[in-house]
RNA sequence: GCGGGUGUAACUCAAUGGUAGAGUACCUGCCUUCCAAGCAGGCUACGUGGGUUCGAUUCCCAUCACCCGCUCCA
């Protein structure tokens, strides 16, 4: 987050801002918040009729250019509750949950496991009964940091130790502290002493209870990724999917993480959901498969119509990088509340499986029998094991045959995706002088594809019009409307982001032709009624309409 | 979680210590041959819970939700 477009959004006669989009969401039945009759909850949110209708677009979208239309992905749908273990394995138990201390004084708030003390047991050596002096320093930092900090007098306090005397020294953090010694801590901003709260743990995880009986020994929790499931079934997927490395596994479906302040719309929701893919190479291959999925994930979004500045690519910096990763990008969108990250892309080495096979005790290494039975005439060999017994004792004795795979996992939101997808169709313009409001969607996208009218609601139009929406209705999903002015109708459906419009006028009852209207350019060409379902398939694989230099909406390749 | 702001119809807004009005939208009918036309009629609201008051949508308190800033975002 952060960044030149955080400023406040230019609220001018064409500018798109939230209040607006988001106006059009409830008006239109996009989005609503949910439990909304019993005031809302937040963090949550429900899509209505339309905009359930553009999220599954999205996701079939992703699912077809991830799994369907290769050869190499396959996909997965895994359980929200999972074992337990799988948690602490991913570092979601340990690394989720920060304990956290406000200053009542000064409204601060840390990390409670950040704020250090050192503390110095100063005893006379003869005397066990004297209860020994105790001296605190505090600071905010690691212990060595917060040695620095108070050098001066921990370098005092240790050269006035008189023989006799020991000084023990013990480092802890806040956490650690009696309710007593926490009384002595000095706030790190305003300096105040006892003015911090007890530390409360911020565990990004929802928890739950499997069993009717809810208590420690039975407690779960919905999963805050989608990722640790595909790990999770590695070897499932390659023991009965006859998938080979290099090869990937994805899956679409909700994630629940509490977070502390839901903000900015659908944006950043405790209920969401991901598109990820963990895509398996060896490890000489994954920095080109990284820079593979680097590339093609950020194409995805400019072929599915993003196609303003407001997207970007942004490369981690090394000091940003998960311990683990040695890259990571994100697909990052100018939202009118600020540049905000739609999709990371990170090389994850062979972490996760490593975890996975550390906490389970299972071997989750991937044998290369193509390579082992093609190099093993050249060495001699008829067995693997001849192989390990040669490289016994080395690190990884089984490479590169055996091993664990590196994996490369694009993770996507799809409610993010959602938003940027409506941002970016978000436009006003003028047709005729009056201000329009319309969703230039991509038509593959878009939630309605075509809407059919009758000019007048007479002289059999409606009839006519009402059969042509019956057989189009078949193929593809179609609006059908005869009330009031046509210009109204049209208006209408430019809202909902309905990429072409076709029209039963006069001429349709003596030549049995329709006019198709182009949501974009407010373009008309006739087309004969009987041919109503071919043309408008090629509108949406995107053949140019007639008369139009370029195509009605480019859908370039992918490039998979 | 903290500070500030907002909460009236589906949407955008107005007025008011004596229970509310407009525009748009929506519904019905008439009329209408291409971009929110017209006519007639109709439906829908004071976020929730307390308090003060004879009486609260209005004042006060709490709560919930949303917005802005901070914080957080493996």
């Amino acid at each position: 987050m952060g960044g030149p477009d955080q400023g406040q959004p230019r609220k001018d006669r064409f500018a798109m801002d939230m209040d607006k989009l988001v106006s059009l969401c409830k008006r239109r039945g996009f989005i609503f918040p949910s439990s909304e009759i019993y005031g809302g909850i937040n963090g949550f949110w429900d899509y209505g009729p339309l905009g359930v209708e553009l999220k599954r677009n999205i996701k079939d979208a992703w699912w077809r250019d991830t799994i369907t239309s290769r050869d190499d992905v396959v996909g997965i749908d895994c359980s929200i509750i999972m074992h337990p273990k799988v948690w602490e394995a991913s570092g979601h138990i340990g690394g989720f949950s920060d304990p956290m201390a406000d200053c009542r004084e000064c409204k601060g708030r840390f990390r409670a496991d950040q704020l250090t003390y050192i503390r110095f047991d100063l005893a006379k050596d003869d005397s066990a009964e004297t209860k020994p002096k105790t001296i605190y320093f505090f600071g905010s930092g690691n212990a060595v940091e917060v040695a620095e900090q108070n050098a001066k007098k921990i370098g005092k306090l240790q050269s006035s130790i008189k023989p006799g005397e020991t000084l023990n020294r013990t480092d802890g953090d806040y956490t650690t502290l009696d309710t007593e010694a926490k009384t002595l801590f000095h706030c790190p901003t305003c300096g105040k002493a006892g003015t911090l709260t007890e530390p409360r743990n911020f565990n990004l995880m929802f928890e739950s209870h499997a069993g009717a009986i809810a208590d420690e020994a039975n407690k779960v929790y919905l999963r805050p990724e989608t990722a640790q499931g595909i790990f999770a079934n590695f070897k499932n997927v390659v023991d009965t999917s006859r998938t080979k490395i290099p090869f990937g596994i994805a899956q679409v479906g909700k994630s629940f993480r509490n977070e502390i302040n839901p903000r900015n719309f659908i944006f950043r929701s405790r209920e969401f959901e991901q598109m990820e893919l963990e895509f398996f190479c060896h490890p000489d291959q994954a920095a080109e498969w990284y820079a593979y999925w680097r590339k093609a994930r950020f194409q995805w979004y400019i072929d599915h119509g993003i196609r303003s500045d407001k997207l970007r690519l942004r490369d981690h910096d090394p000091d940003e990088l998960a311990f683990y990763s040695t890259a990571t990008a994100d697909i990052e969108y100018a939202f009118p509340f600020g540049i905000s990250e739609l999709e990371g892309i990170a090389h994850r080495g062979d972490y996760d499986l490593g975890q996975h096979q550390q906490f389970s005790g299972k071997d989750l290494s991937y044998f290369d029998e193509e390579r082992w039975e093609r190099d093993k005439p050249a060495m001699g060999m008829t067995s693997f094991k001849e192989y390990l017994k040669k490289n016994e004792g080395a690190e990884k004795p089984g490479y590169p045959y055996q091993y664990l795979p590196h994996v490369i996992e694009p993770s996507a939101g799809a409610d993010r995706a959602t938003l940027a997808f409506l941002c970016e169709a978000y436009q006003e313009d003028e047709v005729g002088g009056e201000l329009r409001t319309v969703l230039k969607f991509h038509p593959r996208l878009a939630p309605i594809k075509a809407a059919v009218f009758p000019l007048v609601k007479k002289d059999g139009m409606p009839e006519k019009a009402e059969a042509i929406y019956r057989e189009l209705k078949r193929h593809f999903n179609v609006f059908f409307d005869e009330k009031g002015a046509i210009g109204r109708r049209y208006r209408r459906q430019d809202e909902a982001g309905t990429p072409f419009g076709i029209t039963v006028d006069g001429q349709s009852l003596t030549d049995d032709t329709v006019t198709f209207r182009d949501r974009d350019s407010c373009k008309q060409w006739r087309v004969p009624a009987a041919g109503a379902v071919q043309a408008l398939r090629d509108l949406l694989e995107g053949k140019p309409i007639p008369g139009a230099e370029s195509p009605a909406t480019e859908i370039e390749e992918s490039s998979n």
